[in-house]
DNA sequence: TTAGTTAAAGACAGCGTTGTCAGAATAGTC
DNA sequence: GACTATTCTGACAACGCTGTCTTTAACTAA
């Protein structure tokens, strides 16, 4: 087995015989080459098979090609499609990209962060709900003086640092879709308060209740906590109503997993005894009996998109300035024509 | 906003009056320094909250502390636990890792493959399927003399290089259970044909029912491809068999899935009239109605022993050789009792 | 005491790059 | 052909650390 020691931008330098500046010229497409030296340290490049070494470039540079994506761990499926978008964006135009899980609610977290900041020569960041919702974590970033760009915050941020769905939008059609579908008593289940982005959903809801001329009945709003066994609660609730809605709009699907267990629980029928519909499109959606229709985030495309603005911004581009990306509603079975 | 310069090692000698050396040394705790200085050089660093500059470190140091982990991106849940793992033991342990997906099918993989390991410098690689399964990408870390974990390797590795899962042993007792619950006819879908370690699993179906002396009629063996519809496909043949079985054991939970849809498709209850269970307690497994009863893998733990395993590899310590780490199953309601 | 030994601390080069600036080559002008 | 501009190229010092080697201080034994 041979040891291949990797090779460095002085052996590129001698294969072309030009100083290792020119080679670092070429490599980051600096003006004031000449075609024909180009072509000669491409050659070597290519020759030699060389890789610049990410991290003592990053040492040399000012700002360096760093940025780190922070996220707590809640949802798997969230996460690694963001992290996929991000990565895949930032491997593109060669940047690196620190994964970074940081537990929401770990005492000295702010402190863990902060170390993690400086050990790392960050040059941005992309910020994940919960975080993205937290103002004492934007300030420590602030601190640092780090570009930034936050996912789906609730907060008031500027448009530049953020990237947003179009969450009351996509609730209020559905909503409409709801009502289209012939339902008035469409009951609603909020999520985790401190989860300010998911609550939007409901203001989306009232929207198309308000515009529909239908008076929201606050006995069938319900406080949810994101989680399947919050749903099933909300659900016992509300399907021992005297006067039990005919569709159950959940703020995500895991709640409205937890609402259809109970209705079978309680040998109700879904769609045909009660229509229920969730937000995220998580895998399981397609999976349950009846197949929910729910609301697709584009997550990877939203990945992508922060880590291009964030990366834009760094390298002063002219930004333009798409910040919100559509979500749109998949339509499956969970859903019936009322008379 | 103040812009906060991050201190460095030689701020941190000049506050405690010593050499950068000595800092150094106190960092990385080495022997020779007194008790004094040591004392010195903590309280600077305290007072100036600092943290090492990881990648000048990497830069500097003989062998990196960097690891990666690889993977492709079949399935959220797997791998976002499998990585919590990893990360965690790795910050624990002052590693630095960079999370590299990369596309099986792609063209071109060995070469982005081979690009990205000689441009991070890295110290080691844990690997996870389909590439651990894979000769010729083993084949390639081996050709960069890098120590490396594979987990869940369906190949004939070295105990020190990998970290599996006793898949074979908890099928057996799953296909046990089945049969202690009264069933004899007992269908298997098999995994996707490349992703070995899955189609272990099949062994434990064996073996148990080999033990029970019943014999395995192939025609209610299928050949599954992971995938939801697949299993659909699957249990449309076994369902529509004259002679149905009574219990389904599939080798993953969304094949699982596919198979209760059927089920419900054809009037068929579960668990009253088919039992089945799955495998890798994915999330939506007790999101389902009825709740699964499948084989639940410690995937966290199986990162970090993964992440354990090379760190200690990689500083020569004496490995105490933990390989297998035992799955167990999780008794949800799927399964009935059948006279 | 005084040499001999060991523990502790520092000087300095090097890791593989980029940034700065000065120098060489080329092109452009009259 | 001489003199500027302009384009191109290279030397060399960072970047923030660790490894090696040397020096200094402190201790031991005679």
């Amino acid at each position: 087995m041979p040891i291949k020691k990797a090779s460095t931008i002085q052996d590129v330098a001698d294969k072309a015989k030009v100083s290792i500046k020119t080679v670092s010229r070429v490599i980051n497409n600096e003006p004031n080459v000449s075609l024909k030296t180009v072509k000669k340290v491409e050659t070597a490049i290519n020759f030699l098979d060389y890789q610049p070494n990410a991290f003592a470039q990053s040492l040399a540079r000012s700002k360096p090609k760093i940025i780190s994506l922070i996220y707590d761990t809640p949802s798997p499926n969230y996460i690694s499609h963001i992290m996929e978008g991000v990565l895949s964006y930032c491997y593109k135009v060669d940047y690196e990209v620190i994964i970074h899980p940081l537990r929401f609610n770990e005492v000295g977290l702010m402190r863990s962060a902060k170390q993690f900041i400086k050990k790392s020569r960050l040059a941005g960041l992309i910020v994940t709900p919960p975080y993205s919702d937290s103002i004492e974590f934007i300030k420590l970033i602030e601190s640092f003086d780090l570009p930034k760009v936050l996912i789906s915050s609730g907060l008031n941020i500027s448009e530049e640092d953020s990237i947003k769905t179009n969450d009351r939008e996509v609730s209020m059609q559905m909503t409409d879709y709801l009502i289209s579908k012939g339902h008035r008593r469409i009951a609603f289940i909020k999520g985790h308060p401190t989860h300010l982005c998911i609550n939007d959903r409901f203001k989306g809801y009232q929207d198309a209740m308000n515009r529909a001329g239908i008076e929201i009945d606050n006995s069938i709003v319900e406080n949810g906590l994101n989680s399947l066994s919050s749903g099933e609660q909300c659900a016992e609730r509300l399907l021992s109503l005297k006067e039990r809605p005919t569709a159950i709009f959940s703020s995500n699907d895991e709640m409205a997993a937890g609402v259809i267990k109970v209705a079978y629980r309680n040998g109700l029928n879904i769609p045909s005894d009660l229509s229920v519909v969730g937000f995220d499109d998580s895998p399981m959606t397609a999976m349950i009996t009846p197949p929910l229709t729910t609301v697709k985030q584009p997550l990877d495309a939203i990945g992508e998109k922060s880590a291009k603005k964030l990366i834009d911004k760094l390298e002063n581009k002219e930004l333009i300035p798409e910040s919100v990306i559509n979500s749109n509603i998949i339509y499956r079975d969970s859903v019936k024509k009322i008379s």
